[in-house]
RNA sequence: CGAGAUGUAGUGUAACGGUAGCAUCCAUGCUUUGGGAGCAUGUAGUCAGAGUUCGAAUCUCUGCAUCUCGACCA
């Protein structure tokens, strides 16, 4: 039965993909917009979500033997003018602060908008040996960019982060560790946000403003468009030499220190929600979520509440003893004094894994029915067997949804090798894999002729002679072409 | 910041320059209940400021906000 008419009416994704997305941040009820232009209020339902990734990386990050630390918000203009290519980068949408205390400041503060400067300057006091490194620092802050044009989650003037910032003793340590949290990303967006995203390298245009080489992790949402969802610096020793972080090596020689910095921010909630949900709401990868499973009890009868809440009650104790892939199942019982019909559609919006319910028949027949959030589909299960079947459809629910995301990924994916079919293929919202001369004039020029940008030079890429789909000179390896949000 | 569109209860909408109305939400009560229920009562609104006018939600200007498309970006 269609409803009438009900609040939070969820555009179809076909229709109008942006106005969706923005619905379903309604329907879900993650976020707000605030007073502040361009700012956004995170509610208690997104900063949930926000919550588990910070669960879930300071666990990966404590294995690498990354500490976390605090640095202030208030950076010394100064600080942000060593380095020439990161104030170049940065100093158009910084906000400053000039007055404070009831008087005009000395020197004009930044808030920042990334740490480096103001961690580094204090990092070249901490390390005077080799013995001192590698210097693994992480910290989770907000930041504030100035942006024309904010989005809520995937650009926002505020926005909450971790950034980890490491100095290693040589330029190929520094890589690798830049590679690692690179692959870190990568297992975190499969394993936990069932994202599957492709990994490389940044053009130089594309690349961070101070950073030698800049690592990325790209997805597709859902209209065909790439997400930049993670990023991994190589800095080299640019900042070292701007900031003066020396050490004495095992020669007894003086040298710079080579570091690197990687970040992860609220955008990836943006990436979540346009990878998975659907034209019903949102919908929360089982292992990302903040409840796994709502159980709706039926009560055709007000005399038969009692007996109905309390055995839905029962089944949800039982089954808060239970686990999936390695994980304690949360799970809320929904004794609201409400139609179960609204609570259907009130938990598929917030995009609960999976919904049980149980009615008087269901009692009769010792059973219940367990409804999958991914797949809509319906299944009668014996009550006995109720803590085997959920753990194993959130198991199921899981996979699903990365196996979902990375079919309609494989499946948008050409490879090109012709203007035309470059034009043709972008036209149709596709990842391309095209050859391109490597020059950023031939970068810029199908900027502008096209929209695309080059996402990253893929870090699987094979190595294949071939021609530039624009220029027509030699290239050696197809890179990733998309247009991005 | 450039181009365009739109601003009316929490939400969605109506009102020729002439009493701001409807639906929904919310609150209360009763009746209901295997996918957004029904009835009754109640609360709540013209984005802000200036101008034109006897009279402005309506016309004009300015500002602000939101959306779309660009430029910028995690």
């Amino acid at each position: 039965m269609e409803p009438k008419n009900f609040e939070n009416k969820i555009t179809p994704r076909s229709e109008d993909y942006s106005q969706w997305y923005l619905d379903i941040i309604a329907a879900a009820d993650l976020a707000d917009y605030s007073p502040v232009k361009g700012c956004m209020i995170i509610k208690p339902n997104g900063y949930a979500i926000w919550e588990r990734v910070q669960e879930v990386l300071n666990k990966k990050f404590k294995s690498y033997g990354v500490k976390n630390a605090y640095f202030p918000m208030l950076i010394p203009e100064r600080l942000l003018k060593r380095e020439a290519q990161h104030v170049e980068g940065f100093a158009p949408e910084v906000a400053v602060v000039t007055h404070a205390g009831g008087a005009k400041l000395d020197e004009p503060l930044i808030v920042r908008p990334t740490s480096e400067t103001i961690m580094y300057e204090v990092y070249k006091d901490w390390i005077h040996s080799y013995r001192d490194l590698p210097l693994l620092i992480n910290q989770w802050a907000n930041v504030i960019r100035w942006e024309m044009k904010t989005k809520p989650f995937l650009r926002t003037t505020e926005f909450l982060w971790q950034e980890g910032h490491t100095v290693h003793k040589d330029l190929q340590e520094a890589d690798i560790f830049a590679q690692k949290m690179l692959h870190a990303y990568k297992e975190f967006f499969a394993d936990y946000m069932a994202i599957p995203v492709i990994i490389g390298v940044k053009s130089e245009s594309e690349k961070f403003a101070g950073a030698l080489k800049t690592y990325t992790c790209e997805a597709m949402m859902q209209d065909g468009k790439a997400l930049q969802i993670a990023t991994s610096h190589n800095l080299g020793d640019n900042f070292a030499r701007a900031f003066e972080i020396k050490f004495l090596n095992e020669e007894n020689n003086e040298v710079y220190g080579w570091q690197t910095s990687w970040g992860l921010s609220t955008r990836s909630i943006g990436g979540l929600i346009m990878t998975h949900s659907d034209d019903k709401g949102l919908v929360v990868p089982p292992k990302m979520a903040s409840t796994h499973v709502v159980i709706v009890p039926i009560i055709p009868k007000p005399e038969s509440r009692g007996e109905i809440e309390t055995k839905a009650l029962e089944l949800g104790e039982l089954l808060k003893k239970e686990t999936f892939l390695d994980q304690d199942i949360l799970v809320h019982v929904d004794v609201r004094d409400m139609r179960h019909g609204e609570k259907y559609f009130e938990w598929e919006k917030k995009g609960v894994p999976v919904r049980i319910e149980i009615g008087p028949k269901d009692i009769e027949k010792n059973s219940v029915v367990v409804v999958r959030r991914d797949t809509g589909e319906k299944e009668i299960v014996a009550m006995e067997n109720l803590n085997a079947k959920v753990s194993e459809v959130l198991d199921l629910i899981q996979v699903n949804l990365y196996e979902r995301a990375l079919v309609m990924r494989t499946e948008n994916t050409v490879e090109v090798n012709s203007w035309d079919e470059f034009v043709s293929a972008l036209e149709d919202r596709k990842f391309i894999l095209a050859h391109w001369d490597g020059t950023a004039e031939t970068e810029k020029m199908i900027k502008d002729e096209t929209g695309a940008t080059i996402r990253c030079i893929p870090m699987d890429q094979k190595a294949e002679e071939g021609k530039c789909i624009k220029s027509g000179n030699a290239s050696k390896t197809r890179v990733l072409f998309a247009k991005a949000h």
